[in-house]
Parts: structure tokens; sequence; C-alpha cells
DNA sequence: TTCTGGCACTCGTGGCTGATGAGTGCCAGG
DNA sequence: CCTGGCACTCATCAGCCACGAGTGCCAGAA
């Protein structure tokens, strides 16, 4: 186990490099911080923490640089989250409050944390699997053409339309609202499938083909939006530290266009709490030099979805976590209230 | 007026510059083109040339880059516009026929544009003002709450809260309902405050405060929708040149983040044809070494909307303008047919 | 044992230099 | 009006060197 001043010296490094951006070396440790000892033994402390795998030099005498492993040490045992302060706090409520609906709630998260963090934000739309329903419309838009619109409790809107094979009357039309309604609605959009599963058989012979039609439309709905949209922001950002890694800025980019890639990062977060993933704890190639920092965020107590940021590894992490849980907390909130 | 001879050289010289992205001398030009005549004849066009401002040389004695003034020539009087392969409209179609809903279509048009562009792709959602009315729908979610839903002909939905004065009958509002659609469906958006202006005096007067409060709303998102949603992709294809400008990127992507700016630039665009807008044309600072490159798209004859890419000033104009011209043709084929 | 000061060594960085060559403007002659 | 020739400019690049931050190791002190 390493020893109290050698977690000391790991975090100074940590700190330090955040900070400058640059190697951090043994004279200049004990420079700004009161370590109490001399550089030659922080040197020795240093090659004990490079010998563990914490940290690493890019090239003979040169300073250290904390290691994936470091930052993730750092991040469990050396640091806390940094709460923001009251102007932040307040900042961020009311940039929220502003919000007209759900696509300017997560429109506005997202400019709201690529600021506060000065990183990339990355907000997921409420899903729909874990909302629950509060509405389901049907409209009849030509004699054999429906339109059906969902509402979740989070505010999000889905339509599909549906070709029926063959002319709806109005009657039947509503009565299929009223019956559909009457079965969904306050029950999560997961339990849909079963709570309708008999639902064609009681309608009149006749009409079960436009019944099951419109039925089976709106199972595949839920079954394509289980894939999540994402909303993205504040990628100007990446160019904080191009003059560091220019040739990276392009792989992250890259990366962060797939959706599919954003929600594998998202979908590795723990429902509470913030999660931080760092380096090569992504799986995917193009983010190896980045962090995750994401958090769950709902309604009520559970999420219904998750935002985050993608910085580099060497970023500031108990600023952006206390970014991350406030945001999501005030997210969570207004989505209450609507 | 500029010979014959000149135009020919001006365009040599555009042409190999967005080939090779480095100056262009004189003798390269005369390998590289059958010019017929030699390398001091084409330094005597060049002076001239330069003097006109459509070229110019970053220092003395390096080849010649053609300036804004000179692609615009380019553009206008020397290129057309390069038809696509048979293959690549196949592709394109193939690739947006598979879209299941407006956003899908819009989503996959991003991605097919900066794909066969190779470069920032900017797409609008139909606008609102511009489209048709298909439905209006009045939903109760509870006793004195309506959601507003509007469907257009192009499949674009917009729904918003209302909070009602007083609690709402289910009879009010399908009367609400009905009368509402049958002054404003198949009449375009634009035209809808005055196609309800009145409405609210032909009810009950206990209902008047309710439906006023309803139409208001439908009125105010009318007006909010107006400044559009757009979609951006493709901005992965910025670092494909920043070994040219790596300063230049940062601003380029903090102006791409401001959807007013990227409305403003495609508010610019001419309703039918492709435009081209280059370099300092642009009234915005960070884009004024980028091009834009767009062209309205709709179901019918008119442009619902707009689409095109954001690129380097040094970009092939011929093929950009073939791919986003191609593209909007077959965006506005599909949202008719839906 | 643990810390410290000293010392020799490594190695990336940045400034300087000179050679190279692409490209130019100008001019006299076809 | 075009062409070949010529002197000139100047960015780029490789090579070189001095600098200095930072290291590892060791012997001696606490």
């Amino acid at each position: 186990m390493l020893s109290e001043r050698r977690l000391e010296v790991l975090r100074a490094i940590v700190q330090d490099y955040v900070g400058t951006e640059e190697p951090v070396g043994s004279k200049a440790l004990t420079e700004r911080h009161r370590l109490g000892v001399s550089p030659a033994t922080v040197r020795n402390d240093m090659a004990v923490l490079e010998e563990e795998g914490f940290i690493h030099q890019p090239y003979t005498s040169a300073g250290r640089i904390p290691t994936d492993k470091g930052y993730r040490l750092f991040v469990d045992k050396l640091a806390g989250v940094k709460p923001l302060t009251a102007a932040e706090r307040r900042a961020i409520q009311n940039f929220l409050d502003g919000a007209v609906d759900l696509d300017d709630v997560v429109a506005r998260t997202v400019r709201l944390l690529a600021q506060l963090t000065r990183q990339v934000a990355v907000v997921q739309y409420p899903s729909l699997t874990r909302s629950t329903v509060r509405h389901v419309e049907l409209l009849s838009l030509a004699p054999a053409r429906v339109m059906l619109v969902l509402i979740t409790d989070t505010g999000r809107v889905e339509q599909r339309l549906v070709d029926c094979p063959a002319p709806v009357g109005e009657t039947v039309l509503a009565d299929l609202r009223a019956r559909l309604n009457s079965r969904v609605v306050s029950h999560r959009f997961s339990d849909v499938p079963s709570l309708v599963q008999d639902l064609a058989e009681s309608f009149e012979h006749d009409d079960r083909p436009t019944v099951s039609t419109v039925l089976a439309t709106l199972l595949e709905t839920l079954v394509e939006e289980t894939e999540e949209r994402i909303m993205l922001g504040g990628t100007a950002n990446l160019t904080r530290f191009n003059h560091d890694f220019p040739l990276t800025i392009r792989p992250v980019l890259e990366a962060l266009e797939e959706q599919v890639v954003l929600l594998k990062l998202l979908g590795e977060v723990k429902d509470s709490g913030v999660t931080v993933r760092i380096g090569h704890e992504n799986a995917h190639e193009g983010l190896s030099s980045t962090s995750v920092v994401a958090m769950g965020y709902g309604s009520g107590d559970e999420a219904v979805a998750r935002l985050g940021v993608v910085g580099p590894t060497r970023m500031d992490y108990p600023g952006t976590m206390g970014a991350v849980r406030a945001v999501a907390r005030y997210v969570g909130q207004i989505l209450a209230e609507s």
C-alpha cells in the first residue's frame, strides 16, 4: 500500500498537471505544495508511483504525467466532488427555468453543461421505455390513414403515421383511443406490450385488422425509439487543448458524431451518482485519451436518461463532477414540474 | 475585361489549388494544363489577375492562391455544376428511402451530405410558416390542461402545453377542434393568424377565455418556431484541412454551434437553385475563410426549408454544388411522398 | 530506516545558420 | 504579344549547438 505522503504527492501531481498542462517535476512540486520534504524525497516517491503505474514520464528526464490508473485513484480516493458556488446554482436554475418544452430543456441543458465545464456536453433525451404514458392519441388524417401520437410524463412526444388496411370509422377510432388510454395511461412504456396484447380481440371482427395495424405500429415505435436520441454541444471546447494533441481531436469528433458510440458511453453509467470513466476505460478507440463524467437524471428517484461531459483525461474532475451532478439534479426537478 | 486565356489561367489556378492545397506557380500550371503558352506568359497573366484582385500571393515569390473574388468569378462564370454519377444518385435514393419519420429524414440527409461532400452538412427542418396545416389536435390532459398538437404536410409535429384559466369540457374542446380544423386545414401556417382571428367570438361567453388562451398559444407557437431548428453533421470533416489552418477551426466550430448564425447563413439563400456564398460574403467573422453552398428544398415547387454544406473557401465547388442540388431534390421528393 | 544534498547524465527545446529550390519580375528579342 | 533568360527573393529544412529542467543514484545525516 502507498504511504500517506505518496498519495499526497500523486494528488499534487494531478492537480498541477491539470492546471499547467505540462509534465510536473519534483522541484516544482515542492515549491507549489507544502509537502514538508525535499525534492529528492519526492523523486523517490515518484519512482515508486511510477513503478506502480500511477504516473509515467513521456521521456527520460522529463516531469511526470498521471496515467489513467493515476487519475482513477485520484478520483476514487483523493478528491471529492466540488460543490458549485451559490451563484452558479442560481445561474443554472435561471437558465433552465426559461425552457418552454422538452426540446428546449435538453438544448438548454447542453449549452449549460458545456459552458459550465468548458467541455463537450452530452444529454440523452428521456427514454421512452423508462417513462410512463401520459396520453395516446389517434388522429384520422385520411380515410385509411391514422396518426399515432405518444405523450410521456417527461413531455416527450413521438408520432408515427399508420397506413391502415381499410378505411377507419371515427367511432372505431374513438373506441380504440378510449380503450387504449384506459389501459396504458400512467403505466410505464416498457409494460405497454403486455397491456395491449389482447386488445384487438375485443373488437368487431371487421375492425381487427385495423386495430392490429395500429397496435403493431405502437409497439414498433417503442422498440425503435429505445435507441435514444442524444444532443451534443460545446464541441468548440475541444480546441482548447488541441495544441497538446492536435491529431486526437479528429477521432474524438468522429466518435461524438456516432450516436451509437455516445449511447454506449452513457449506457455504462450507473443509475445514481456521478460516474467517471477514464481514458482507456472507454472501450472506444478514438476516446482513449478522453474521460467521460456522467450521471442519470429523472423526474423522480429513477433515472429516465443520462447526461454528462466528455473531455480530456487531464480535466478538473472535482469541478466537472460537481457541475454534472448539479445540472442533473436541476434537470430532474424541471422535468418533475412540467 | 479579362481575355479568354486569362480566365483559363484563373480556372486552372483554382482547380490546381483546390487539388493540391498549395500555392500554384506558373511553371506547374503550364505543365499540368494545355494552355499553349509559356510560363513567362502565364506569369504576366497572373500579374494582371493579381492586380484585378482575383488571386494573390502569400509572400513574395510564392505561388498564387485565389481570393474570394477569384472563387466568385470561378463559380459564376468558369465552372458549371457537376452532376452526380448514376451510382451516387442511386446511393442517395437508397439511403433516404429508409427513413421512418421526419427526424429520420433530416438525420439521414445530414449524414448523406456530409459523406458525399466530405464537409460539414447543415439541414434546416421544414419551416412551419411555409408549410400547410394537415391537422390541429387538442388533447385534454387534465381538467384545465390541454395539449395542442400541430401537424404539417411535411410531417413535422409541434406540441405545446396550454394551461387554461378554467376547466375545459370535452364538448367545448371537440367543438373548438372541429372549427379550428375546418378553418385552417390545407392552409399555410402563415395564414393561420388571420384565419382564426375572430374564432373566439363564435363561442359562448363563458368559454371564450379558454378558447382565447388556446388560440394565443397556437399563434405563439407559430412565432416561436419561426426561428427554425437545424441539424448539423460531419464536423469531423473540419479536421481534414486543419494542418492548413489549425487556428481557424475553433471559430468555425463556435459559429456552427450557434443556431442563430446558421439560420442567418441559410437565410441568405435564394429559394431556387444552388446558392454559393464565399468567404467574406458570409457576414460572420469566424466563417471568413469558409464558403457555404446551399439550396432550398420542398415538397412542391416552393422551398419549405434549406440545406447545404459549410467548407473551406478552397473547396470543389462544382462537385459540392452537384451534391447539394441532388440531395435537395431527393429530399423534396421524399417529403412529397410522405 | 528514512530523508537530504550533491552530482553526473539525459534529452527535448529553441535559436541559429547555410543550402536548396520554387517562384517571381523584368527585359530584350522574336 | 509572346518567349527565353537572368537576377533576385524568401520559405523551408536539415544540421548543429547551447541551455536547462529533470532525473537517478549515492553517501552521509537524522
